[in-house]
DNA sequence: ACCTGAACACCGTTCAAGT
DNA sequence: ACCTGAACACCGTTCAAGT
């Protein structure tokens, strides 16, 4: 047995029954060996985990932006970070357990700090730009997956709604009473901070506003 | 001994030892009856963890936006929900580990709406820009608060700072080799998010640019 | 209505002992 | 160099039994 085997045991345990489910003792059941062999391969829980995290993340696609002006190319990039993650949607917790989400960073780091230059931001600017979009992006995909394995969703919230009904807008109290709709407003939101982000009047101005 | 003995000794093992800290057997040790009589008045450890949730999040304040403009008063809003979860930092990672991450949005929900109406957004357009600030804002102290349990900062990324020599901007470079300032990008980021989210070219218009 | 101890089925980890 | 079983110190939960 190889330390690869065992990675690619605890990988398979995770994919098919959660992060939960990766024990140390399935996982030798799985592998057919004893508890205490696998401490040998890997040192303990918490590198087995480290290592099962880092040979995730190296999967994980590089990632191409598409578009026309360099706001559109930063959206396509927070698009395909989102889709990257949500493809793996087990990582995501794991990551976060382990204190790593920067690390879900990188795929995304090189293409945006392409886009930020080409909208003609430099230096700091640029580099707190490109935070701010991982940020966004890498958020709210925490969020966003974290409703997914909500459980019941409670109400009390009935006086908020009352409020708006009271300030004239059914119309907003209908649509915070049902689920967002999470592709259209992870998109909505990373365009409107790209937008906000890239015209600032204290610096250097993006190629133009942005049509639609 | 009742229910909320044992909700306030939970709570309080929590706050000294962590999240981590809170077991049935050493609450049931620190308040000196038997493991099994706070299954009793609990049911067991997911309700147990429930309730304690619930009960932090009531605790929360509401939050007083300030400021002239609505935009500003919109960021002083995710200020203030930044600080509510940062001043309980135990708060945040049970809320998400128990999937009720958009529990931690109530607080700012009501302030958020009026302001956004201030701003002259109304109906789904402003729900969405509601939607929008709390995703981003909860998000960021996500990712925020992650780091700070980090391990030990791995390097790994030479090449990336190589290409950004490349590109001749070695202040970008320096700027993303070193940690963010989180106050400061979480500022910057809301406020160009709400720039965006109040002057998209679609519909209604905010009060003016942003001054600085 | 409330509390108890014993027991069950799990954990991660260590360690001396094997080959 | 690699694997093993026994043992330790933990978990959450159930259940029959007490008052």
């Amino acid at each position: 047995m190889t330390r690869d085997e065992v990675l690619e045991a605890a990988a398979a345990l995770v994919k098919r029954h959660g992060p939960g489910a990766l024990t140390m003792r399935r996982l030798a059941a799985e592998l057919g060996t004893a508890v205490t062999s696998i401490y040998w391969h890997v040192g303990n829980r918490e590198s087995l985990l480290d290592a099962l995290v880092e040979r995730t993340v190296e999967e994980m696609g590089a990632i191409r932006p598409s578009g026309r002006t360099p706001a559109s190319r930063i959206v396509s990039v927070a698009r395909g970070l989102r889709r990257e993650l949500l493809d793996r949607p087990h990582l995501i917790a794991m990551v976060h357990e382990r204190g790593l989400t920067e690390r879900m960073f990188l795929p995304a780091q090189r293409a945006l700090v392409h886009e930020v230059h080409a909208a003609g931001l430099r230096g700091a600017r640029a580099a707190e730009a490109v935070r701010a979009v991982q940020f966004q992006a890498v958020g709210h995909v925490l969020v966003e997956r974290n409703r997914e394995r909500a459980p019941v969703q409670r109400p009390g919230e009935e006086e908020l709604w009352d409020e708006l009904t009271a300030e004239h807008d059914p119309a907003l109290a209908r649509a915070l009473a049902r689920p967002a709709d999470p592709e259209r407003l992870f998109v909505n939101s990373v365009k409107a901070l790209v937008d906000g982000l890239l015209t600032r009047a204290d610096g250097a101005v993006s190629d133009g506003p942005y049509p639609q």
